[in-house]
DNA sequence: CACCGTTTTAAACACTTGTTTAAAATTGTT
DNA sequence: AACAATTTTAAACAAGTGTTTAAAACGGTG
């Protein structure tokens, strides 16, 4: 009983890649056993099937994509420095984990989806209590006032989609990868900047 | 000579539903024949393969993403009220088409993706001058300085997202089709508000 | 009707898919 | 070393994949 955990996590760890790269109808059991080094047959002796295989990549994947959200909004700052600390770490960790937002998309969008507990997540962000701190904030009159689902989709929408699009942009402006990575960099800024402006009443 | 433009067409309405529905890998030939009512090698017989239909498809989904935004630009307006007649077509344009943005993304992440002139469809919006028209704007200090690409990133992120992540949001906010479809009306509001404020300088 | 090219069909092709099976290799324990 | 349980393998399974083929049905023209 040395190895047994190896391979099992090997093989999770190829099917992460490889499902994050390509998605559920992307790749075959085989093409995920070849990748971990493995049989085939192991993929269904670990875990039960394919499908099993891809709820648990999927629901860590999940886990993985909304803890950054969650982390910064415990802190002791005032909204405005949570917000502008948010989109810092929200660029970097789609920096290091850039196919996450469109995997996760994707998959919410089968058919056959598994349509588990996605609420919960949602729910952790709330138990911080910045949705309160939010709403007290905004009949003080220092934010605009805004119901949480746009608030969301503002902050969202311009963290993600840059990263989920990288492609397409690169194609339509015709630049290499690190072009891109440095075009990231500056948008961060006009991203940081727009939202903190529109969001935050001066006085 | 009657029935064969009506057979071929059927072929291809059928084949851009279920294309843009689950995605090259995520539906067969005899799904796309079953909904056009057909036999399999009908498909094959009006086109050459599946991956020939397919870029068919493509191309003209690629052509349709980008005709909305082209029209808006060759207008005699100001360059705010083109901005937000431009927002307010491009909601109207994903509210009847809600999978194309999807659809071209995660064409273009395959693989073995058929890298074509995409690049020419940016061309025919730089073509109508709009972008000459944006940097005398800015150099005339009535727009904020920023390059076209953080520009695009800007408007085209607070445009589709929403639409791109509709079932994440749902499922997070738990909320209806019906809810969802106003929230979209109301988010415009704040996206053509922020942008506008953004964008454009007052003195 | 017979002839023609065009359109449609059912059947088959070779190949891949997810999954199972039964035997082999490996392991830990006595 | 011998046994039993666990892990790994190759092989097979039925079902589905894209594509091809050869025969059938169709349509208009002589």
């Amino acid at each position: 009983m040395k190895k047994d955990i190896t391979t099992e996590e090997k093989i999770k760890e190829a099917a992460r890649n490889v499902f994050l790269a390509k998605g559920f109808e992307g790749c075959s059991s085989r093409e995920i056993a070849k990748a971990a080094g493995m049989n085939v047959a192991l993929v269904n002796y670990y875990f039960r099937s394919k499908s099993a295989l891809f709820q648990l990549i999927f629901k860590a994947a999940m886990e993985e994509f909304m803890l950054t959200m969650v982390e910064v909004f415990v802190t002791e700052k005032t909204l405005e420095e949570k917000l502008r600390i948010f989109i810092e770490k929200e660029y970097e960790f789609l920096a290091k984990h850039p196919e996450l937002p469109n995997f996760i998309i994707n998959e919410m969008n089968r058919k056959d989806s598994c349509f588990a507990d996605h609420n919960n997540h949602f729910n952790k962000i709330a138990a911080t209590g910045v949705f309160n701190e939010y709403m007290k904030a905004q009949e003080a009159g220092e934010i605009r006032k805004m119901d949480i689902v746009s608030l969301t989709l503002l902050i969202m929408s311009n963290c993600q989609y840059p990263v989920i699009a990288k492609n397409l942009l690169q194609s339509l402006h015709s630049m290499s990868d690190e072009q891109y990575a440095e075009q990231l960099l500056t948008h961060k800024r006009y991203v940081t900047d727009m939202l903190t402006g529109y969001l935050f009443l001066k006085k």
